[in-house]
DNA sequence: CGACGAGTTGAACTTTGTCAAGCTTCGTGG
DNA sequence: CCACGAAGCTTGACAAAGTTCAACTCGTCG
């Protein structure tokens, strides 16, 4: 069983960098070594927490986490979700104050991303280096969209938009398709994603169903009409500010 | 009354590194190299655009910026606010795309910062480069803070954790004391940083002012009530969360 | 069976946005 | 020197969006 996961965690992380440049054989080999200690974190266990130093760097390769914040009301904000491929922790050599805490949302398989990191410092790993920037800077692009979400946008256009962010960022692990990808949130978790209360996010998934937007159901979401969606959303795919392929 | 203006950006700089650690003479000849060639924004205008790739970097020397998201229906959603000491435009080699535009909110100066970053790059420029690390991570830590209050804070404390991030931000290049900084927003600016209207951002300013917590007056901003806005906003100084002085 | 977690619903309430008007300040041109 | 207009700030009345509370459902697992 653990060796069937191992296909499944190299698979994701192939897919993942094969999209910066072809892979070489020695970073084949490394993408397979790394596959191969996959550390297993229970639903809802903290990664890190936000007083601590950011800990050293590891990918996901299974189930998502959340980046997030407890204000001293109680309530908590998610600042952005992590899935497979995705880095989570330092990605600098300098240990950070982290500021956020990271938390398992679901079964959560994560590997050491420390040889990754450094294998980018290697100029001989071009592929490498170029992805950990254009990660960084994917990364930064996302915050941006979730600020502009929780600033201006009204509950539907807010749901719509992060329903294609997830589906365009798990399209890109092979992890959605025919407009269908696994969703492994509580409407709670949604919530604290969307600056929502729970009530309003149930009734805002209502309302998309009845317009026949979209389905979220056991897990799974639909997206029934993506155009609509799409025009609802105000969304601009990240494919069309394109991150990949950037000259230098 | 150039080489006035000069002798302040330089004391801005100065300020602001010298915090990261000691600098030696020659990353000073190279602070007032930078500082010396000024370039002059006029308010309103744009730095770069959404969909361009991001410029090579420059440093704000006076005057603040904004980082900023138009939507589809026309509204605008500010992503971060800029000052002096802080960089803009791509911090890597990478010319990536830039998902947002950069506007100048007042009159702005900013110099090239290239002859930094490249520094940053020596392992002899030690300061430079801890320096450019320690400024991309608060970076990221201003966007959590931002997705914070946009999701999960109310008006008066939004606004309250607003004031409280950016007199400390000033404060650091020192540009704000004695609780009290100058302002170059419109309530139009504020609104679309809060993600407000305009007309409530005014409510929320009254409101604040009633309290006798803040007052916003001609551009300054004055904060009457320290403790008590901090437990308004729930603020903790990003001194706390350290970004000084991290071992490696 | 019972308990628990997650989802759903209605009703009352609060917060925030919209619209429309009036105000102040300041610079410009007659 | 004054009239004018533009930009920014302020206010009230009303509408819309979102929250809270409390109850109820449903399926799962012990």
């Amino acid at each position: 069983m653990q060796s069937v996961d191992n296909q499944l965690h190299l698979r994701v992380l192939v897919k993942h960098f094969s999209a910066f440049g072809p892979l070489s054989e020695i970073e084949m080999r490394l993408l397979r070594d790394l596959a191969d200690d996959a550390r297993y974190h229970s639903p809802h266990r903290d990664l890190y927490t936000a007083e601590a130093l950011l800990p050293p760097p590891r990918m996901i390769v299974a189930g998502w986490a959340a980046q997030y914040r407890i204000l001293p009301d109680g309530q908590r904000q998610i600042i952005s979700l992590k899935m497979p491929g995705d880095l989570i922790g330092s990605a600098t050599q300098l240990r950070l104050p982290s500021a956020c805490a990271m938390a398992a949302l679901s079964e959560l398989e994560t590997v050491d991303a420390r040889p990754f990191i450094g294998a980018a410092a290697n100029p001989a790993r071009s592929s490498f280096a170029h992805a950990v920037c254009v990660m960084a800077h994917a990364n930064e692009t996302l915050l941006c969209d979730q600020v502009v979400r929780l600033g201006r946008q009204t509950a539907p256009s807010r749901f719509a938009h992060l329903m294609l962010e997830l589906y365009e960022r798990l399209g890109r692990v092979g992890l959605a398709e025919d407009h269908r990808f696994a969703m492994p949130l509580t409407q709670d978790a949604l919530a604290d994603v969307l600056g929502f209360s729970v009530v309003h996010v149930n009734r805002t998934v209502q309302q998309l169903r009845r317009e026949s937007l979209l389905d979220v159901r056991n897990g799974i979401v639909t997206l029934l009409s993506p155009e609509r969606l799409q025009a609802l959303a105000g969304w601009t795919p990240l494919s069309g500010r394109s991150v990949h392929l950037c000259a230098r």
